[in-house]
DNA sequence: ATTTGTTATTATGTATAACATAATACAAAT
DNA sequence: ATTTGTATTATGTTATACATAATAACAAAT
């Protein structure tokens, strides 16, 4: 029997959160740049007049996010945060919403499918001849253990990221990873057997495809290879 | 004149670094859920023989990344990370490295490509025309304002994420436009007069495609509008 | 009977003081 | 000249105390 009186509960910023804004304002302000120097923690509470216990929350907070660094016992500097490492620990915590572990799971295979031609213009010899390595091994390995054969996918297409020349895009993909395998096992509709609408498109052929330099067909046949992931997520968009 | 003694530094981890993963592993081992609610501080402190600074601190960064939220002075509950909120700070600290940067300028570009299948999968008719009326504007619009041109190039891009479904996505590429931008402006070679090596595909027959449902001449002809964009990072990839 | 006021309890937010420990610079010793 | 000792400094950690908001239980008022 709640009323609702439509009218905005005024929000409360925390000292900590005000400091944080603060702080992050005077990095800007002075236009400090990675590896310069903050102030000491007894500075900034002088400063702003809080408690060192206040700064040292907000601090931490910062250092979390990765955009300092503290030498200990000696002060902090600023740094290059880390454009990945956050996603670690959100993913690990398998806390996430099913509809963004479905979001990510689709991410994946519009990563893969966006990046052909910047793989193209990329690749080297060196990079097919590795890549070929890995589909020997995932030929020969006929012993058909699941374990070995996903061992071997994921091999080929975490070279595909690494030949794509982009750290960030291949780390992302790494993180990624995991959650698809989740999503693929736990949380979409009929699992296996997938019925391919023509050819299912081979590692090998894909292989020749980067040989030869036919960025068409490779295009069509990574599509097709993606189909039956592809084809279940958008399965879902129709119902 | 640093003499090696090849022996391993012993990683000194702080308490806060240690209580962190203990909390961590609390919560994975009891097998806790979003909003199910964590011990208090204090009990926390007790249980593991430390401080309730440090258990605040630790439980800082937890709350940072987002899978723990207080209700001040009640207790904290666990709760569903945001995905992307950290990027948000990270990429506002302007501290990222240039080749991230850069990284994440193709990562724009490669999204957008990738994302085509599942685009033409969900369009509707009421996205489409929510789509024209942004391209209408686009051509009404010959104030040649740059201002304008990059509001109404913004809105229809974006609306291109917002088709797609993909919540996640959309939002991830909310924050990568920023720095796109700023890549575009300031850290890649040749902006501006760029020779399209065939006919430029304007925003309209983009829309046209979409309308036909044409999927394969708007693959071709996002790849040809975007052209500039991917030529100028592979370029740098050459050289 | 419903609302309002009172009170006690609890948990987080904040402040303060103190000590531990590592990094650094510099003096002292050999 | 290199090593060793020492003072200083800044962060890491603990302990204690109080402020404040949420909650519940119950009394008082209409």
């Amino acid at each position: 029997m709640k009323k609702d009186l439509n009218i905005t509960p005024l929000n409360t910023l925390s000292l900590v959160d005000k400091v944080e804004m603060r702080i992050n304002e005077y990095i800007k302000n002075n236009n400090l740049e990675v590896g310069d120097a903050i102030p000491k923690e007894l500075q900034f509470a002088e400063a702003l007049g809080v408690s060192r216990t206040v700064i040292r929350e907000a601090l931490s907070r910062l250092r979390t996010i990765g955009i300092i660094e503290t030498k200990k016992h000696k002060g902090m500097v600023l740094s290059h945060p880390d454009f990945i490492q956050n996603f670690e620990k959100v993913i690990d915590s398998n806390l996430l919403e099913d509809e963004t572990l479905k979001d990510i799971f689709e991410l994946r295979l519009i990563l893969e499918m966006g990046m052909v031609d910047i793989l193209f213009a990329r690749k080297t010899d060196e990079d097919l001849k590795e890549l070929e390595e890995i589909v020997n091994r995932m030929e020969s390995n006929n012993s058909e253990s699941t374990v070995f054969k996903l061992e071997n996918e994921v091999a080929f297409h975490g070279k595909l990221y690494e030949m794509s020349g982009n750290k960030t895009l291949q780390r992302f993909q790494n993180l990624l990873l995991p959650v698809f395998q989740y999503v693929h096992e736990h949380k979409l509709p009929n699992a296996e057997p997938f019925k391919y609408s023509k050819k299912f498109t081979t590692h090998r052929e894909l292989l020749n495809f980067l040989k030869d330099d036919n960025i068409k067909a490779f295009r069509k046949g990574l599509s097709n290879h993606l189909e039956p992931h592809l084809n279940r997520v958008l399965e879902k968009a129709k119902s």
